[in-house]
DNA sequence: TGGTGTGATCTGAGATCACAGATGCAGAAT
DNA sequence: ATTCTGCATCTGTGATCTCAGATCACACCA
């Protein structure tokens, strides 16, 4: 019991249903979890060393966000996306992002910059190494909410997080594939070209304070990635029904 | 007991946590909370004939979203927004709605706008009559919501009614001022005013099928509504806690 | 061999209880 | 009259229990 308690030991009194949230938070959006996976609140509650009720509780969160989807009566699953809702869903990425990456440029500190520019340097790195592991995945995310927080809008900042929630599952699952099958390779060239491509875009408009020229990036940038998971089929995929840590 | 059962008894089997989540969201969008009002769960548990679990998960719902503010061991209470948060929830809206409003004119079916300028008329109608009213504040709601609908946008259309419950009780607090304090009449004259430009010019650019011009009728909508709620000073009120319903 | 039914098991939903911290009001001291 | 103090009350948090519905596997019959 308590491993929660024991991990985070010194935390401010905060409550063990943020820390659930959390803990489910970075699972969604490092690709622990897939499409149809299903959870279990008594196997998640045991696990974490609580009770079903902070699970409970952070389920709910985030399935009233839409990044878990629970029937009554039935296992609470990671939703599986149609080709029609990933697409709706890049497009809002597109609008929310697009816009925080206007106002970063034209509003963040030089310190914040230089910050976002370090990151950018760091994920080219990881991208030379090891394209498709998981610190890409995450020096990705890094470089990107960093972007986004220095728009300096709390509300658009939740939304992006919101949409990453439940994109999060499909990109990594991509990443997944691509990592476990080497084959295709063209299109992880292709894809880290892009990649590459984009966010030196976003530098040189970051560095130029060009609102627009940083959102046209951003936007080309989950453009061609959405493109290239929905010509994947990762959309739509319709695996066997998996549990989490079996 | 079972007071909530009874009033819909041949509803589908929603679980209970569903109806208490549209009970707040209702009162949070027709103005009976009001920034500052405090909740109690065993209260409003009580009242609704429930135990405390399904009002916990429906507030814990809302929290996430930011509709609620529940801090650990304090009740929880409807947010107080400062003058720059309701700056920023303004603009977000204006992204969002202005988007919905920009789809909606170019996708919209002929039945959907045929729909919107009928509630475009009704509004106009109880302007004439109950400016301030419950009513006039439930037409424009639903006017607005018929608009964001034909977009035909899931994400889009969870974006707005995230934001419409964040400023629910600010905008419907500003009406419930208006109504009680019926001095300066010009305000509200200029409003209705302002009211009746916008939703001509988004009716004439639904039929002409002008995103554009659509998107620029809400968004002078939003801009006039949210300036003038900060020149009355309301999205700072700093009044004593209420409890509902003493 | 293929379809069906049936029961053991697992699921979340909801109620109830115990607990610790926050609140607020009343009374005492200044 | 005002400020401090202390206790009664109210708060959300979390655990535990019950229940009904969903699921799945295995056996049985056609």
């Amino acid at each position: 019991m308590g491993e929660l308690q024991e991990r985070l030991p010194e935390e401010r009194p905060r409550t063990l249903s943020e820390q659930v949230h959390e803990t489910l938070c970075e699972m969604l959006l490092s690709g622990q979890l897939k499409p149809r996976d299903r959870i279990s609140l008594r196997d998640l509650a045991e696990r974490l060393g609580v009770s079903m009720m902070p699970v409970r509780e952070a389920v709910s969160r985030l399935a009233a966000g839409g990044a878990l989807l629970v029937e009554p009566k039935r296992a609470v699953q990671v939703p599986l996306m149609s080709a029609e809702d990933f697409a709706d869903l890049t497009e809002m990425r597109v609008l929310t992002e697009a816009q925080a990456a206007r106002l970063a440029a034209e509003r963040a500190t030089l310190e914040e910059i230089d910050d976002i520019l370090a990151l950018a340097d760091r994920f080219e790195a990881i991208l030379d190494t090891a394209y498709g592991s998981p610190e890409a995945v995450a020096a990705n995310k890094d470089l990107h909410f960093a972007l986004y927080r220095a728009a300096g809008s709390k509300v658009l900042m939740e939304m992006i997080t919101m949409l990453w929630l439940k994109v999060g599952p499909i990109i990594n699952f991509d990443i997944g594939v691509k990592a476990e099958v080497p084959l295709e390779e063209e299109i992880g060239r292709s894809r880290t070209h892009h990649s590459r491509t984009h966010h030196r875009q976003l530098c040189d408009a970051l560095r130029a304070r060009d609102g627009d020229a940083a959102a046209q990036a951003v936007t080309e940038d989950i453009r061609v990635a959405a493109e290239l998971i929905r010509a994947y089929g990762a959309a739509e995929m319709e695996d066997s029904r998996r549990r989490i840590l079996p």
